[in-house]
DNA sequence: TAGTATGCACTTGTATGGAAGTTCAAGAGG
DNA sequence: CCTCTTGAACTTCCATACAAGTGCATACTA
């Protein structure tokens, strides 16, 4: 549904050369700009940051953990490719956790991020109406982040953010339709209205509803790019 | 519940030095034999594994993105001290993906889990009867892994077993009287049982059961070890 | 020609030295 | 006695060199 660009974008204060190198090279995974399958090399990467190659190892490590790349001992490091199988397990989980956030909110969501999340989706409203596909989708990504903050639920969302990538890296092969964003804010309207309502079984309902949107993107998109998949 | 000496297992071919410092001090970290607030050194660490600091700080950064050590830049590392309010948000995220397994679990369960699932439950009996608690710590995780296994949920495990950690570490601290497995043999029972009765409204309440047993165990020992807590 | 060595060019893994930053204690100055 | 400075002793982070393993092309052999 989204990009990672909310957690792409602070480039915090004295950040460590690997921290860099994995938060750009992971930003680039998840957008695509680097392709599935393509061979990444300690030494080139190295040479494009200009660092030495141990930063660069680590953050091939960190990107291994989260399944994004496959480090062969001795072979080499490759991006993994897409698979749908992967993208389903990830929703499956993402699901699960989200589900539960915001069966927590309707028993306790702070009134502050309850009026935080109504001006995202203001937000999204015109960011739809304007065709601005990243703004829409750092907005979506602040939206789910919010409920989970509304619900106390902050470690819970770091959980969903490895599993998130998965998904997001399908969606960007997705062409974005003009009108497939209103859809989406109608969605999450009704996330926060049975929020506000307190009405946990509405919520769930309209939580799983919304992150099954990405099953429709499955048909259409296989063979179009099936040397992408695996 | 239990800790972790399934993935501690097996001292697979060929492992790397950082995954072997990495792994031996993950376990030690989470049977608390490495004191919650303790600081590590990559001097002392790699003397002590005979290896360089290298792979020690491979293993520190793992075990920072488990939550498991804080690595202060300049500064030190320390592994992290136990956290009520961690460990409750680990149970919720656990919660919800297993809840989310044994829902699924109900539609579709391969026939060899099952029988499998069943012959664990019987060793757990063995166990709890001999009062071998580390063979039942290992029969537990095992009886979850195939429940997800059974239900097509491997990658969903993988998520799990990070929040596990951090109630394993608190339930290393609580005292295992003889009589505290039984129930949690009858527990399992009753979610296998509706598994296969495909009631799935049962088994959800059957295993979000089994997995509130651990806020039991919360109230009585904040006192007993305060210096291990933040 | 088919099959088998063999060496080269690549990869990741590990070791080691030094750079940059933090902490803490000892000592100078008020 | 209190405050500030300063430097030694740590820490993590990065750069570099080397070790070890893989795959492939080339050349040699039957």
């Amino acid at each position: 549904m989204t990009i990672a660009l909310l957690e792409t974008s602070p480039p915090r204060m004295q950040e460590s050369a690997a921290a860099r190198v994995e938060r750009e090279l992971r930003a680039s995974i998840i957008d695509l700009t680097i392709r599935p399958g393509e061979r990444l090399s300690e030494s080139e990467i190295a040479e494009r940051f200009q660092v030495s190659r141990q930063p660069v190892r680590e953050a091939f490590i960190a990107l291994m953990r989260q399944g994004l790349v496959d480090v062969q001992p001795q072979r080499g490091t490759v991006v993994v490719k897409l698979s749908v199988r992967r993208m389903l397990d990830a929703r499956f989980i993402r699901e699960a956790i989200e589900v539960a956030i915001v069966r927590r909110a309707c028993e306790r969501f702070d009134a502050h991020y309850r009026d935080r999340a109504a001006s995202l989706i203001e937000a999204q409203e015109t960011a739809a109406r304007a065709g601005d596909h990243l703004g829409f989708q750092r907005l979506d990504s602040l939206f789910h982040i919010t409920l989970a903050e509304g619900a106390d639920c902050a470690e819970a969302w770091s959980a969903v953010e490895m599993q998130k990538a998965h998904m997001d890296r399908v969606c960007a092969l997705t062409l974005h339709s003009p009108g497939s964003m209103g859809p989406l804010v109608d969605q999450h309207r009704a996330i926060l209205n049975a929020i506000e309502d307190g009405d946990g079984e509405r919520a769930v309902a309209a939580m799983s509803h919304h992150l099954s949107e990405i099953l429709r993107a499955v048909a259409g998109l296989d063979l179009a790019h099936a040397e992408l998949f695996e």
